[in-house]
DNA sequence: ATGCAAATGATAATTGTTCTTATTTGCGTT
DNA sequence: AACGCAAATAAGAACAATTATCATTTGCAT
């Protein structure tokens, strides 16, 4: 387990929650979790943490850079680990589940409208809202 | 004014809010505005509309196909008028202003990405944030 | 072991949005 | 032009996601 180290290096102190926070993204099967979600997988695991400090813990690993949050459709904000390369999302809109892409002309042409139209990119997202061909699905066409 | 046949076509009455609303949209400088926005303008204009009914009558323009609604950073849902014409945005992160755009390219990646991948697209949003250019802005780099 | 700043948990407060309900309004029909 | 009634409105309560407050607890350098 490497993560008190991550959390040293951001300046952070090595607490339960946080750790526990921590572990639950390295080794949830969804990659993608609400506040919510890891309030309720906590919980579920036993862990008596509170969802103040589930927010609290999530804001900050964003700011250390060790989670990256996204704004998808349905209000809540969702995080995930941030291992470094920038990625694109398709959302299912049946299950929720998330996959991720990245696709170097998109990316390259972005840049090349941002710069005609005079701006300098700091951010952006692509959101592909659509339905998805997992089994476990509702959806299943 | 063309906006009472808008109104009819789309199964709504024609009623002082909505018109004053649709007005607006129409009529505004900036196309794009959150409920809130909407709200204060029409307060500042002496109308005496009620925030409940901004709310409702964005929600069913929208579903009538009058407005778009889009999903910024920030939390706040922001509407435009439906023109028809599909465009992704340029937010600049100083001044809020929002530049549109579209680019074939772009597009047919994405429906190419997701295919792959075993998607089929419903929706999709694409938003770059920036720093615009603009005299107003207080950026002005 | 001790002390103190930092972190936590419980709860209140905020923000954006939707719901409820009593009242008003648009509009087709006399 | 007045009537009637369903549809629409305004005000405020309710709601969901998130943030702030604050008394208590904890990590960790001494």
């Amino acid at each position: 387990m490497h993560q008190p180290e991550h959390l040293k290096n951001a300046g952070l102190k090595s607490t339960l929650p946080r750790l526990k926070v921590l572990d639950l993204f390295e080794n949830s099967e969804e990659r993608h979790l609400s506040a919510e979600d890891v309030y309720k997988q906590l919980l579920n695991s036993g862990e008596d943490v509170g969802l103040a400090t589930v927010y609290r813990v999530l804001t900050q690993f964003e700011q250390a850079g060790l989670l990256v949050r996204h704004h998808f459709e349905g209000g809540k904000s969702v995080f995930e680990l941030n291992q470094g390369e920038h990625h694109d999302h398709i959302v299912c809109l049946q299950c929720g589940h998330v996959e991720e892409f990245y696709d170097a002309a998109i990316e390259t042409r972005q840049e090349k409208v941002a710069t005609e139209l005079g701006f300098a990119i700091r951010d952006h997202s692509l959101h592909i809202y659509a339905d998805c061909i997992r089994k476990k699905c509702p959806h299943r066409p």
